[in-house]
RNA sequence: CGGGGCGUAGCGCAGCCUGGUAGCGCACCUGCCUUGGGCGCAGGGGGUCGUAGGUUCAAAUCCUAUCGCCCCGACCA
């Protein structure tokens, strides 16, 4: 029998001071977790009960659909290579060296593990599909680790591959990740949805996220009340508000306008009583390339034109450039490629790249948004001008048009028409075709039918453990703490006496903790030698659904049973207690 | 990487400006008391003031460096 006064909960009357959302400080107060260092936490008695169960319940759905491997943490470099990530991955990886000098890296996704596996052994597609997941820590270097264990350097994540001969194959792997990730996080009592995601620019056709709103999170949620349109801001797109061009002014041509001293978007509309809508906002970024033999690195310019009132959006960027990073240009390297200082930028006598493998010229990408504009606005590339009369396609060519801009809040949905509305959410889930990647980079190959060697195709899906448990805290909280569905909790009931020293109350608190406990329930007797106060408290921190107050009306043979979530408290007679109980926890001996 | 903030007992904080032998609340230990929402009384233990160097008769306090943690940003266009 667990007995609080002889176990590890230590729970705090206050929250850390570095503690800033929800999750962390109960997670904290509640004694679920400690912190060893930023984005680094000991996960304590009762947060591993929690995770321990999450787990079982991933284990379990995913037992259904796959087949579980145990992977190293620690990688050689040249797996790592073999599939380009080890330069990619960049100073998101934890890289170290073993005592000869060999470089190692701490995983933070198994693709190429588990790749490198499907290469050695897969040989033809009678052995397809396969399955095969991994339930493991994970290591990334993350810039900024916030929010308790929401972002973290090191976690656990479901990570699972499915490896099919075709396309019409993975479509099935990804429909019964689709389905098993369901369960899961129905199971776990989430209340999630599930969206369209950014699946980068590595051939992956199709990616969904499963979502939690809540204000703690890091992700934008874009979607629309009147049809199920709802997508990541990083994928959303809205159509259009209606924009009227300006008129041509004077001989059609560019004409350069004076303004002084006026370099925001803001600043130049205004000043020329025009809307933001008819000003073109240029944005300056780079591009970094690093030769693998001379490590020699190049910086090759990328000018984005968007309308003046939007935003870029740098996954759709990363996108259109075929997953090259981007960083802002310095000052130096504008005042080289414009020849004048920032805030009177323009696309205007510059030769642009034709397309985007034209050898080093400067790329010139243009939003859509811009697409058949007529008389817009931009800066001269001159300190204090601006051009009026510009026309995309006839007074400058660019490289090309893409869908840059990140939708805002109000825009009409693609679909229906009807205002988007955007939220804060976390990501619990993300289910993701990968394509043929891996198999191209690390030579997958196996036999078809017809004997011919063809590329097994991927799919890679991943589930956070611990933003399971941070997402239920975030949507189930009040001032005095949080609770879990029984699923998930470390214990579903947390039996109370209120005066330990009474031996009555005493003998019945463990006479009831004992039968709950023999019916299949997981029981927390609290038995401390602490005031009814203290007791009560704890209780209603810990995250447990059920309390049962073991008090004064045990003389009538009745004990009083909480709902935490609802603070609704019921008498039952001590006789009756595992039937009650039935109604509300899962069969308390499995079918 | 840029900006800001904070490191003093397990947690929350004061003291620093104006240098003079380190304090409060909670927690913890002992005793008494109390027992349906963090009870009361009495006594007690615990801190190299993040670290290193400097200034000074004297440094938690002033100066320098460094480490750690938290927050914002990493898109003035």
């Amino acid at each position: 029998m667990h007995r609080w006064s002889r176990l590890f909960i230590p729970t705090l009357r206050e929250a850390p001071a570095d503690a800033e959302v929800a999750s962390h400080k109960f997670l904290v107060r509640a004694g679920y977790i400690r912190q060893l260092s930023a984005g680094i936490y000991s996960y304590l008695f009762l947060g591993q009960r929690s995770f321990n169960k999450i787990i079982s319940i991933v284990r379990e759905e995913m037992d259904r659909i796959g087949q579980e491997f145990y992977l190293p943490a620690l990688h050689p470099r040249e797996l790592w290579e073999s599939s380009g990530r080890w330069s990619v991955m960049g100073d998101n990886l934890f890289r170290l060296k073993d005592r000869k000098g060999a470089d190692l890296c701490l995983a933070m996704t198994h693709e190429e593990n588990m790749t490198e596996i499907a290469r050695k052994e897969l040989r033809s597609y009678k052995q397809l599909p396969q399955i095969w997941y991994q339930i493991q820590s994970k290591f990334r270097d993350e810039p900024r680790p916030k929010a308790g264990l929401l972002r973290v350097r090191q976690f656990i994540m479901k990570d699972s591959y499915s490896f099919d001969i075709d396309a019409a194959g993975l479509d099935v792997s990804y429909q019964k990740h689709r389905e098993a990730y369901r369960r899961i996080f129905d199971r776990c009592g989430l209340n999630y949805l599930i969206i369209d995601a950014h699946s980068g620019a590595m051939g992956g056709s199709q990616s969904e996220e499963f979502m939690v709103y809540t204000p703690a999170g890091e992700d934008q949620v874009v979607s629309c009340a009147s049809c199920k349109y709802a997508a990541n801001l990083e994928k959303a797109t809205s159509k259009l508000d209606p924009v009227q061009d300006l008129a041509s002014e004077g001989d059609d041509k560019p004409l350069e306008v004076h303004t002084p001293g006026q370099k925001t978007i803001e600043e130049v509309a205004r000043y020329l009583g025009v809307s933001p809508k008819n000003k073109i906002k240029t944005l300056e970024l780079m591009i970094d390339s690093t030769d693998a033999k001379s490590s020699k690195t190049t910086s090759r310019a990328v000018v984005v034109l968007v309308r003046g009132d939007h935003q870029l959006n740098e996954s759709k960027l990363s996108t259109a450039l075929a997953g090259k990073e981007t960083r802002p240009m310095q000052e130096e390297e504008i005042r080289q490629l414009f020849l004048s200082p920032a805030g009177f930028l323009g696309p205007l006598g510059i030769s642009w790249a034709t397309s985007v493998n034209d050898g080093d010229n400067p790329i010139l990408l243009l939003d859509k948004a811009l697409e058949g504009r007529n008389n817009l606005i931009a800066g001269a590339n001159k300190e204090d001008y601006h051009v009026k009369n510009i026309t995309p396609g006839k007074d400058f060519q660019p490289t090309g048009y893409a869908d840059l801009r990140s939708v805002s809040s109000g825009d009409p949905c693609p679909n229906c028409g009807s205002p988007l509305r955007m939220d804060t959410a976390v990501e619990i889930g993300h289910i993701f075709k990968l394509g043929y990647k891996y198999s191209e980079t690390m030579g997958a190959r196996v036999l078809d039918k017809n004997g011919k060697e063809v590329m097994p195709i991927m799919g890679s899906y991943g589930i956070g453990i611990e933003r399971i448990l941070t997402a239920a805290i975030e949507q189930s909280n009040d001032e005095n703490g949080f609770w879990l569905s029984p699923s998930i909790a470390p214990f579903d009931i947390v039996v109370t006496a209120t005066n330990i020293t009474d031996a009555t109350l005493k003998s019945t608190a463990e006479q009831i903790a004992a039968t709950l406990e023999s019916a299949g329930y997981d029981v927390l007797l609290d038995d401390r030698d602490e005031r009814p106060g203290v007791k009560f408290k704890d209780a209603d921190l810990v995250g447990i659904p059920f309390r049962i107050n073991v008090g004064k009306k045990v003389t009538e043979g009745m004990v009083e049973v909480v709902q935490r979530s609802t603070r609704q408290s019921q008498d039952v007679s001590i006789g009756g207690i595992t039937e009650h109980f039935r109604q509300f926890l899962r069969p308390a001996q499995p079918e």
